[in-house]
DNA sequence: CGTGCCGCTTGATCCTGATCAAGCCGGGAA
DNA sequence: TTCCCGGCTTGATCAGGATCAAGCGGCACG
């Protein structure tokens, strides 16, 4: 079991507590509790009321959405070191717009929202870097919005595998899915079916090989430029 | 031509200016400025750099994104009163996601993205209404991501129309569609011809009566019912 | 008063990706 | 070892919506 020392070094290398002082960090602790959740545990259901937000210690969390007809829309997978729901924070009525479930055993740390809040307006260099997030993850939903209604299938995937090779890598690397490929396809929006039958496609075509979990990319250049 | 005190009180009434002090508001002035569009002129590419944000005084304007093949998809069409473009102000290197062209001649007010920045610094409760708005945006992205993914086309329009109903109508209603029926059609991410067979479908069934541009809802409790 | 353009509608056809169905394979339990 | 079971693949079929094409009506312009 980690010590508050461990605990603390960890919540220094996030963006929101990174730039708290001692005295802040001090009278945010009360109002924080880890809690152990495991794969296929609910951690809370879409239009619960938020009182808190969560980072992950280990393990990963899906968070996602049930259409009526049930199929499942994922919206973010966070693991270790990644925080979510903590934009629900500054909502009137504040609801969760999603449903959260383990997908690996792990432990998370959930801070009181209020608290939190409370805290915020003492450093407007944390609020900056709240906002900055924010900000980031706004930009992230445009570009989802218009891969999911402008581009087919095929160039979501092709945006996933090239979204996962480490920035600066050239010509050819060997990267692992980070989940379940039905899991990815349920990202991407597409069926397990279809995201198969991709991945076999680009296998042929020689952009990608192809072994259990592991891709390897021939030539990075090459599969950026069949985008178009 | 609008006066200084006219245009203090119109920003008085947007979420962005409410809660300045009058010192505030006149170190801000300076960095100010009117600029009017005609409908079909440009006022910015996406991925132009980002140095002001925009308030629309008259008339429209529609954000979009282009695909590769040329389809355009309508991200949002702010007018009078609204704001855009404000988050893009929190980035390290800030440029425009969308492009911007008028909808209808107008004028905007551009605010300089840095006297702004500087100015949130003395005001926390500026600091949490931005915050507030930008989570609200984030909740209607989930949102749309969602009907994107997880609906289908008729679920859409359906939910568009129930959208432009007033909070607490009730009964029957009449409402016109606040643009073309094409611009519809690029929001919502379907072709105009999908959108014109949808109405008509909706109309054979009684759930609304379409003549031209206003659309009479008999009953939207009907409307809304055959959501599911 | 034509003429052409534009936005919308309607019909016919096509194509992407979902659905349905079957089989494969690896791992865990009896 | 054998038997499931769950995740993945592969094939066949289906359907929602895009695309292509044609026609209609209103409106601006010569």
């Amino acid at each position: 079991m980690p010590n508050d020392r461990d605990l603390m070094l960890e919540l220094r290398r996030h963006y929101l507590f990174a730039a708290l002082s001692q005295q802040q960090y001090d009278a945010l602790a009360p109002h924080t509790h880890t809690r152990a959740f495991a794969a296929g545990q609910m951690l809370f259901a879409q239009g619960d009321i938020a009182q808190s937000f969560f980072l992950v210690r280990r393990g990963s969390i899906k968070l996602y959405r049930i259409s009526a007809e049930g199929q499942e829309k994922i919206m973010r997978m966070p693991r270790a070191g990644q925080s979510f729901a903590e934009s629900v924070m500054f909502m009137k009525e504040p609801r969760y717009p999603v449903y959260a479930q383990g997908l690996e055993d792990g432990e998370l740390l959930a801070i009181e929202s209020a608290a939190y809040l409370d805290m915020l307006r003492e450093s407007f260099d944390t609020c900056r870097t709240v906002m900055a997030q924010m900000t980031q993850r706004i930009q992230a939903h445009w570009d989802e919005i218009e891969s999911l209604t402008l581009q087919n299938s095929r160039y979501r995937v092709l945006h996933y595998l090239l979204k996962l090779v480490p920035a600066g890598a050239a010509g050819t690397i060997a990267l692992k899915l980070p989940s379940r490929k039905s899991l990815i396809a349920a990202q991407l929006a597409v069926t397990p079916e279809t995201l198969s039958r991709i991945l076999h496609a680009l296998n042929q075509e020689g952009l990608i090989e192809l072994h259990d979990y592991t891709v390897r990319i021939p030539d990075i250049d090459a599969l950026q430029g069949s985008l178009h």
